[in-house]
DNA sequence: CCAACTGTATCACTGCTATAATACAGTTGC
DNA sequence: GCAACTGTATTATAGCAGTGATACAGTTGG
């Protein structure tokens, strides 16, 4: 069964596509592998805390792009190969990469300077990665 | 008077979010300086292909943001000193390369790998941003 | 003075996102 | 068989983004 505890609702972007890029980028992570279980709409939209309708909408476009296949009135599992998990792949990490380069670009910074900031943007994100693990230690 | 010649409308947001986010670009890059005046809400929005409207939003956050002065029947000033323009940086920098390097994180890519991926991006955006200028060279 | 600009405000309308409440048909396990 | 789940579909409602059209008040330059 998909796990979505990592999951977090912030961005500006329709619910939909935040649920679709979190399991995409799973997918590419090697956590979610071909023929695993997606939890029920009812269920996943429970733990979301969103609407069951906005679940459906992300895992409506799941299937159109061939990735879930669900069977009316029972599992929906995850339909992945080799193939589409480096095609996932490229097509986040192009969205990704090249979104923040354009915009350090457009800010007039130095391709030296950029890779130091995003060296940095590295390390920031690690201990704010690392931080909620204190948590479970006190466990 | 403030170009918009290098704005490409795109992204899934906002528009009046994306000309704001333009304008700070602008700023931090130093194309746009302390006084520099703003086409008027007609002009840019003819300019830009969008509704007046959709401007003036943008124009209004500024303001309340304290970067743009207008005066009611005149024109509309960029109103900047070292500190806002710093702080822009800062929010514009952790805006995007935090994000860009979370989604990597996420995707389970190490830090090596990622800024090979980066510095490729950054190759592609190059790329991108010259081969336009083949168009004026035939002028 | 006055025409032409400026910023500002309002109204109606469309489309998309999201929620809410249902309803229906197929699958599963006891 | 039947209850409890599954995916799917429909309707209504609300809010935000964006467009389009219009109106009003202040500024500017000839």
């Amino acid at each position: 069964m998909i796990s979505f505890e990592g999951f977090v609702q912030e961005d500006g972007s329709p619910i939909y596509l935040q649920i679709l890029r979190y399991i995409k980028r799973g997918v590419v992570a090697g956590v979610i592998r071909d023929g695993d279980e997606l939890p029920s709409r009812r269920v996943l939209s429970a733990l979301l805390g969103v609407n069951p309708n906005t679940v459906q909408k992300a895992c409506r476009t799941l299937e159109e792009e061939g990735l879930l296949c669900s069977f009316a009135g029972s599992k929906s599992l995850m339909q992945l190969d080799e193939e589409k998990i480096r095609a996932i792949r490229t097509e986040l990490v192009t969205e990704d990469a090249l979104t923040a380069v354009r915009a350090l670009r457009q800010m007039g910074i130095g391709k030296a300077e950029a890779m130091a900031l995003l060296e940095q943007a590295w390390q920031t994100a690690e201990a704010q990665d690392s931080a909620p693990h204190a948590k479970e230690a006190e466990q």
